[in-house]
DNA sequence: TACCAGACTTGATTCAGGTCAAGGTGATGG
DNA sequence: CCATCACCTTGACCTGAATCAAGTCTGGTA
């Protein structure tokens, strides 16, 4: 979880061996989990390519999936001594593993490090405040929106009131999981929403959206 | 949000005149707010004293209470530019104000608060993934359970499986807001464990859990 | 002591979303 | 080119929690 931590933003022209020593990449196939809820924390991640879930899990199997992450975000802030969720990898993904003890010994190098951590953590802080909101108080219809309009962010493009193509490249069990609700709700509101002209299934994983703003709209509980 | 940041833990043997110097004092009335979600966030704040309730709102008034803080807990870390949330004395609270530029001077004089702000960030995240949970995942029984399982954490004293007092300040509105719930199925499902013998309602506020064991069981959907 | 207002509880009813149960679809391999 | 399998969609029905609507309890006031 976190967005576009560039480790190396904060350490600018710094010196690369030292980074690459105190890291070591791995590649993870699709469906493999490589962090378990409640193991030892003993690694941060940063995601350099590909896609992982993350989430939390109930003893008996209900699954919530608390974020998605992407190239450039980082793994590992919601963790003291265990890890406090899963994560697996969503279609194959390639990470950089930083041990805590060598994550100390960065900062203690690059003391902006520190400070860029923590700024990440408070993004995602944020963003959890409004994820609480999304699965306490805002309907199916208005999750689904949500859901949308998010993706949108992803991309960097800007977005005008323009049709936006995106891509869900995760399966339904997976947005259902995130969103709170089942697949079946999920899949009966992107009908709906195809039904109403506000988007266009292009195939299960491309979708236009064709009302930006009312999307927005909706997701906001304003339609 | 976030607890026990007693901010000396960080600065030790430190010039208490330097931390008096970048922060005041404020106090707030009951119900009274002191951060308004989405303006410029200037300040952070520490909890002296009280009460606090942190929430998020929808435009038709739709709220989610994102967390309750008190005495040493931390407000503001889920905050870049602008405040993520609201907050909301609860019962009167005492605060102390660390306005951002003073906060970065401490920062740079007490390396190490850097450090201890972003595990306090980190514990907050774990926090949240477990409320995603709560909110995405959780029936309403085992929320209300959770809740109760929650409040006992913040006795300090261990929790053999004997029966434990509890009192629980907010009042229903701010449970069921603070659960995804209505103060109706709040009301109810409280009515319900007290007819199945696992707590004891004394008061509107003060409540015996009588088989804290069997409550944790069901805030696990163990039941 | 009686009254009042606000907060809580309880009951009856409704409904959004879950559950159960068929189909459809599209990528892969024989 | 068809079979298969995994995933998705759609429909019928059910249920947990919301909504609507009375009560009830509490503490404060006169």
């Amino acid at each position: 979880m976190g967005r576009r931590l560039s480790i190396c933003n904060s350490i600018d022209d710094c010196d690369l061996a030292i980074l690459a020593n105190e890291s070591s990449r791995m590649t993870v196939a699709d469906g493999r989990s490589f962090i378990e809820e409640g193991a030892p924390a003993n690694d941060f991640f940063v995601v350099t390519g590909g896609r992982v879930k993350l989430f939390t899990l109930l003893p008996d199997g209900r699954r919530q999936i608390t974020g998605f992450a992407e190239g450039g975000d980082f793994l590992g802030l919601a963790a003291s001594t265990s890890y406090a969720f899963g994560a697996e990898a969503l279609g194959g993904a390639t990470l950089c593993r930083f041990p805590h003890a060598g994550m100390q010994r960065l900062t203690e190098r690059f003391p902006s490090l520190e400070h860029r951590l923590r700024e990440e953590a408070s993004r995602e802080l944020a963003l959890m405040q409004a994820r609480m909101t999304l699965l306490g108080r805002k309907t199916a219809r208005e999750r689904v929106a949500t859901f949308l309009i998010e993706r949108c962010s992803h991309l960097d493009r800007p977005d005008p009131s323009h049709p936006i193509e995106l891509d869900l490249p995760m399966p339904r069990t997976d947005i259902a999981d995130y969103l709170g609700l089942t697949i079946e709700t999920v899949s009966r509101i992107l009908s709906a929403f195809k039904k109403e002209k506000l988007i266009n299934i292009r195939s299960i994983t491309h979708i236009t959206l064709l009302a930006p703003e009312r999307i927005s709209m909706i997701a906001e509980g304003m339609e």
